[in-house]
DNA sequence: GCCAACGTTGGC
DNA sequence: GCCAACGTTGGC
């Protein structure tokens, strides 16, 4: 089993959002960056667990847990001309962007700022922390989710 | 709203 | 294949 850290903006879409879909499950489309899709299309496997982090919020941080449900498949909403995920160089031969969908697992009693893990010195070397990290959908290691997960 | 850090695009 | 211009992310 692997780890996984998939951040989300909370105005867009947030965890309680997730656990209120009548299957508490989503399907995690809109990703546009080559090395977020790579992890979906190839790695990302069903029961693998994910970190659900808020970001550009009042408060960045992980806010909770979820599982994946389905592997790596055509994120149709870049077929879509009328959707804002549309990329006109996606075909039904070549899709070029891909999903998996999440099932909401759990919502912390209280958030797991951004701030408070950079003051962790046994994770300096998780790539959140570092300066510029921009990835969307990001793996985590072992030790780092265990260490995390004993904050909660 | 600012801006640093990236990633992508496209001319050459 | 280089790289300048441009667009996006996301903390602050």
């Amino acid at each position: 089993m692997n780890y996984w850290l998939m951040k989300s903006e909370p105005d867009v879409f947030s965890i309680d959002d997730l656990a209120n879909r009548p299957t508490q499950t989503e399907p995690w489309d809109g990703v546009r960056n080559y090395q977020a899709r790579n992890m979906m299309r190839d790695a990302m496997k069903v029961g693998d667990q994910i970190f659900f982090y808020h970001s550009n919020c009042d408060e960045p941080g992980i806010v909770g847990i979820a599982e994946v449900v389905r592997e790596g498949y055509p994120d149709h909403t870049a077929r879509n001309p009328d959707g804002k995920y549309y990329d006109p160089k996606a075909t039904e031969e070549n899709p070029r962007w891909f999903m998996v969908d999440i099932k909401f697992i759990t919502k912390f009693a209280r958030t797991i700022s951004l701030r408070q893990l950079k003051e962790m010195p046994e994770l300096v070397d998780m790539p959140l922390v570092r300066k510029g990290n921009r990835l969307s959908v990001m793996p985590v290691d072992k030790p780092f989710w265990e260490i995390i997960n004993a904050l909660v």
